[in-house]
This record gives C-alpha cells, structure tokens and sequence, in this order.
RNA sequence: CGCGGGGUGGAGCAGUCUGGAAGCUCGUCGGGCUCAUAACCCGAAGGUCAUAGGUUCAAAUCCUGUCCCCGCAACCA
C-alpha cells in the first residue's frame, strides 16, 4: 500500500475570528485534493489541518459577544469544522491550539529556547495608554493621543520576550539557495530574499503582557506566548513532537513535513520564522512550502450581494459539494488570484460538469441500454480510430500526476477533463446509433461501447482526488471497478458481460443562469445593480456602531464646530486618499486634509460649504498640515457623503 | 521617487524566465448529427498582445519612458 513512503502536509490553521469565507475554503480543497491524490499514487498521507485560536482579537470578539473566548473558539472551531467536513476534507488530523497537548509543548519549546539562549527578555519600546493596556506607535495615535480612549500616553517599556532571528539567518539563505523547491512558486522566494532576509532580519517579539488569551509562559506567567510560535508549532505538536526528546512515532515517521500549503499572505512566516524556529530546536526544515494564491470574489453582478461574503456551504446548497469543489479548484491558477462569481460558477457547472461530463456518462449509458440491454462487452473488432482513443485515454494519467507533482491541480483536472471530451469525439466518429441499424455492425458497436465505458472508467478513477463523489457515483452508475493506480496507462480493465445501471441517474443538472441569480437576489436582496441610489442603500442598510462612552454636554462644547466654504482643494500627492483644501472659515482660512479623494474629486471640492470641526489639534498628514476636520457621513461600504447645512449658511456660522 | 501584482480577440486566462508563425476555455455565428441533460461533433468570425521608443535578422517575450487597474504599507484629524 504505501509502497512510495510516507507523504505528510498540512494546511494553515486557520484563525478563528470568524466562520471561514470560500476564500479559506479554498485552502482545504486544494489540499485535500493533493492529498487525496498522492493516496492513489500509494504514498502514505498524513493530513493534517486545524485552526489557530489564541490573540488579542478573539478575546476581544469573544468579549464583545459577552462570551469567553474559549465558548467564542469552540463554536468557531465548530463551524470551520464543520465546513471542511461538508467539503468532504479527508484530514487525518484536524488541530486546534488550545489542545492541550500542544499547548504544553509550546511551554517547553519556549523554555527550551529560552535555555538555549536563543529566546531572550527584551523590552518592548512604545507609547503606552494604562486604562487601554495598549501599546501605540507614534504615528498611531490620534492628535496624540489614545486613539482607541483619547486620553493621554506616555512613553513605555513593556517587558516581552525576544527571538534571536539573525542568528540564523545565514543558515537559511544558504538553505533556500540549496534547495530551490522549497518555497513555491519559485517568484516567491527572490521576495523573501530581498526583501526580509538580505537586509538583516529583526528579532521577533515572541510573548506579549497586553492580553492573557494565549499560552502562558510557564516560567514567568503574566507572559503569554505571541502568535506565531505558538501558531507554526501545531504543525510539529499535534504529530508528536516533544521537546524533551520523547517524540512520538508517528512524529519521527512524518516529520520533516514534506508540504506546507499556507495563503501567500503568510508565506514570510513559513520560509522565514518558521525554518528558524526549527533551525533552533535543531529539527529538519519541511520540503516544501507553497504559497497559494487567492479566491476573490468577483464584482461585477457579485455587487448586488456586496457585503455578503460568499461562504462555501451557501455555495453547497446551490451547486453541490463537487461543483464547488471542481470551481475553486479550476479557477485558480497557480500564481494568480481566481475570481468567483455566481456566473462564472454557473458556466462551468453547464459546460464542464453536466456538458462534458454528465452527459456523456449519461449518452453511453443510454446506448448501452438502448441496444444491448446494458450489457458491455468486447468483441474486439477494433478500428483506427480505437487506438487514437486509447493512446490519449492511457497517457492521461501520467499528464496528470505530471501536474500534481508541481500542485498544478487546476491543469491536472483538465488533463482529465480533455480524457472526457476525447471520448465525446469518439461517440461522434463511431456513431453508434449507425451501426446499431445493421445487424452486421453489431460488434463493432460493441467493441466501440467497451471502449467507451473503460475510458470513462479510468477518467473517474482519475477525478476521484478532485471530486470523490462523482467519481464514485460515475463507477458505480458504470458497475465498475476503481482502476488500480499503477494499471491506469493500461486499457480493458472492465469486465467483459458487465451490466451498467438501467436508469443513469443525471449527474449534473443544467442551471439556468436567470433563475439562480434570481434566487441569489431573494436570498441576498440589496442595491439595484445599476448606479446603486444612495437613499436605497441607506434605508436598507441598518448601521450600528460600537456605543462609545458617555460624554458630558461640557465635552461637547469642547468642540468647536462652524460651517467653512471651500475656496481650494488639491489631490495630495504623495497619497491615495488625501485631498488638500483651503477652507474659509470667518476671516481665516484654514487647510484641511481629508480621506476622500476616492469619493470626491478636488475641483468638485470647491465651493462647498461644509461641517468644519475646527478646533482640532493640527498634524500632519502624509507631510501635509491638517488644521481641522471635515466631517463626513460614512456608510456600510465606506461611501462617504460630506455634510453640508440645509440652507445656505455663510461661512465662519457657528454649529451647535 | 514606499513595496508588490497586473493590463493578450466579447468574458476568464496561458504564453514572458530560456525572443523565432498569437494559444486555451467559455460565449457568438454557420454547418453536421440525433445516442444524450436544447446535449455532442466540425468549421468560422473576432486581437496594432495598454502605450511610446530602443536592442535584434526576428519582440507579447529583452531594455527605457508613459498611462491605467488591483493589493499591501503609510495616512484616512
């Protein structure tokens, strides 16, 4: 069985701030796909998956929710389970970073880093804000002050725990240069390089003392471990891993991994921090890792459900678990980012899945029936045409684990898919429903509906890594075996005098595209598509905001609000977002710098008479002095709408 | 001069590293066929490969400038 070794991969845990959108969804896919497919080839997978539920975030999601975190991390954890299960993932193992077991050996990774020297206490340098428990960067605050409370910071020392990063960094740019594959795609390394690893890598702050949902560090608890050490470590933990030197067996059979398969967005962590974590306990660096690129949601007709996120078992519902499967793992390319959306799924269902596919199991199922009562047999009176057939039927399957081999899973499904339309051809220059008006021709059509079945057979004996029930469904509709892995580049497997089912059932229903963006607009009604009004969207959106403290009456006359007319405004250069305007406010005239160039534009700036806060402290912004504030209204989707009074009103006019 | 990705027939993409007749899927149009889920098969139309220069016998591909889009960073007072 597992004659080619031991093949053992994981994905990213995922962080459980919120239910996993398609985009996370994707990630798992991908991987169950490969680890489904190196199976069939004979190595022996473990799979491993998981999610990551320690930080500041969740305890304050979990906070907000009037929850704890752990109830927070349990029904997250729940949920992406869940969703990865519906996916049909076949993970052999499925960690969580509050398991105990990991978090014990986070507590002993981390003292035995710190006994090595390797991990030290530093301090973490900033602008603290006590009643926040915040640290803040100088550009971070808000007129200088907290810009979560307001009130004044001081400078800080945190006391935190440091990693010694550029100790070993030489070691890992010699061992990326030595091992070319082990960060893919290979576009991705010259990044790292030139970017973290070249310049001199910083040492990484390791715990934190600003929030407590995290591992404790055993040795001086008001620590908890940060992120990352705690986050990377599950990959080694949950197999077995013991600091000590006690690791399991399954953990010295499978360690180094030989995939890593993480979002491109943490592929620094992974070919960086990771490898050194290792580097220090002195295990082996994993073979590979692979940063994948990204699902997008489309826009386009996508916008009528804009601000609702796509997530997968909504798309189940719709498509079914295959179709779902089979789009995100077409649509994404191996370095660019895919585009989803209800069209584009649409489209491949109808041509790839029910066209191609459903049909052509579901045509030569009914001839079969039709003309010899669903008995296949080969009579073996072949022609030319057989052998074109077969030459591209029996080298599909090394186009495909050709592919796979470089986790080009897109195109190794379309080497199978091409299997599938080949036999489409053959149906067209066989025609079979010629040859079954003779009775002369009789064998030849049975000859040419073996061919068929048996092609089709090894073509879902193929697509079983990618889309496990079709593939079973396909097989069993055919009376079928799966064809051995090692046999695939054979022909004749299926038993001669075999019976395929009388009533093929379809496998894939044809969509109509109307219907299902219909159905998509009652489930996520919103905006009209075209110039989407801004009363509509106002009156259907509903906006709560966080309840910030209660203010006194003598707070707000702190604030000084006039109306000011806008007699300049410019783009400011070195920004995206920033106009420049010379608002006249009375007799002075003060420059304003605003974040509304995406919504305005300068010359439509001016003459605008405007809500003016103006007593606000100056800064600058983007090097450019901001002498107040205008205010804006600001809707769901970042829409901003400049106030503006009611009637003409003169510029300098008190606001109260 | 912050970092990076991208601009190829109507749509989505490959091809760019390692120059050498512009390709794939979908859609459109025409034809064929009837076993099948209005499907399948064949054929056609449609691209100044963002733009301006340069290198070369030869550029989508290499070099330089410009314009646009998209992320990230910073700033959204």
């Amino acid at each position: 069985m597992n004659s080619k070794g031991k093949y053992y991969m994981t994905t990213a845990i995922a962080y459980t701030s919120g239910k996993p959108h398609i985009g996370n969804t994707y990630e798992i896919v991908l991987a169950d796909a490969i680890a489904r497919f190196k199976r069939q080839e004979g190595y022996d997978v473990y799979f491993q998956t998981g999610t990551d539920e320690h930080g500041q975030k969740i305890q304050e999601k979990a906070e907000a929710a009037g929850i704890t975190p752990k109830e927070h991390v349990d029904q997250i954890a729940g949920e992406v389970k869940r969703i990865w299960d519906l996916m049909n993932s076949s993970y052999d193992s499925f960690v969580r970073t509050t398991d105990e077991d990991h978090e014990k050996q986070v507590q002993k990774i981390f003292k035995k880093l710190y006994d090595k020297g390797d991990i030290y206490k530093g301090a973490y340098e900033g602008l603290y804000c006590t009643p926040c428990e915040s640290f803040w960067t100088e550009s971070q605050l808000v007129d200088g002050k907290c810009p979560d409370c307001g009130r004044e910071v001081k400078p800080a020392k945190e006391e935190a725990y440091f990693f010694k990063m550029s100790k070993y960094a030489d070691r890992l740019i010699e061992h990326i240069n030595t091992h070319p594959e082990f960060i893919q795609p290979v576009s991705r390394k010259n990044e790292m390089m030139n970017n973290f690893l070249l310049p001199g890598l910083q040492d990484l702050c390791v715990s934190r003392t600003s929030f407590s949902w995290g591992i404790p560090v055993d040795f001086d608890p008001k620590h908890v471990v940060y992120v990352w050490l705690d986050a990377l470590t599950n990959y080694i933990t949950k197999i077995g891993y013991d600091a000590d030197g006690n690791s399991s067996e399954l953990f010295l059979k499978n360690w180094p991994a030989d995939l890593h398969l993480i979002g491109k967005d943490i592929i620094r962590f992974h070919t960086i921090y990771w490898p050194i974590f290792l580097m220090a306990l002195d295990i082996p660096l994993p073979k590979q890792v692979f940063g994948h690129p990204w699902l997008l949601q489309g826009n386009g007709k996508m916008s009528k459900s804009k601000g609702n996120v796509l997530y997968a078992d909504e798309l189940v519902e719709f498509f079914g678990v295959d179709a779902v499967r089979y789009f995100v793992l077409h649509e994404m390319p191996f370095d660019n980012d895919g585009v989803i959306t209800w069209e584009l799924m649409v489209e491949r269902l109808n041509s790839d899945l029910a066209n191609t596919l459903g049909n052509l199991v579901n045509r030569t199922i009914s001839m079969s029936n039709k003309y010899f009562g669903g008995v296949v047999k080969n009579s073996g009176v072949s022609e030319g045409v057989d052998e074109d057939l077969k030459s591209l039927v029996t080298g599909t399957a090394a186009k495909v684990e050709a592919k796979m081999e470089e986790l080009r899973v897109a195109d190794a499904m379309t080497e199978v898919f091409n299997l599938f339309k080949r036999c489409n051809k053959y149906i067209d220059e066989t025609t079979p429903w010629i040859l079954a008006k003779d009775e002369a021709t009789l064998p030849r059509l049975e000859t040419v509906m073996y061919n068929l079945v048996e092609s089709i057979s090894i073509g879902a004996t193929l697509l079983k890594s990618f889309m496990p029930e079709t593939a079973e469904k396909v097989l069993a509709q055919l009376n079928a075996k799966e064809v051995p892995y090692e046999e695939l580049s054979g022909f004749g497997h299926y038993e001669s005098g075999n019976k395929v089912t009388e009533k093929p059932e379809i496998l894939f229903a044809r969509l109509d595209l109307d219907e299902v963006l219909k159905k998509v607009e009652e489930r996520y009604p919103s905006a009209p598509e075209e110039e989407p009004k801004e009363e509509a969207v106002l009156e259907e959106t509903v906006i709560d905001l966080e309840p910030k403290a209660e203010i006194t009456f003598d707070d707000f006359m702190k604030m000084q609000f006039q109306v000011g007319e806008i007699i300049e405004c410019k783009a400011v250069e070195k920004s995206k977002k920033l106009l420049c305007s010379q608002v006249k406010i009375g007799s002075q005239v003060k420059q304003i710098v605003s974040g509304i160039r995406k919504h305005y534009a300068p010359e439509d700036m001016v003459g605008k008479k405007v809500m003016v806060l103006v007593n606000l402290k100056p800064a600058k912004l983007a090097g450019v002095l901001s002498e107040g504030m205008l205010l804006c209204a600001e809707d769901d989707k970042g829409e901003l709408a400049l106030l503006v009074p009611d009637k003409d009103m003169p510029a300098g006019a008190e606001i109260c």
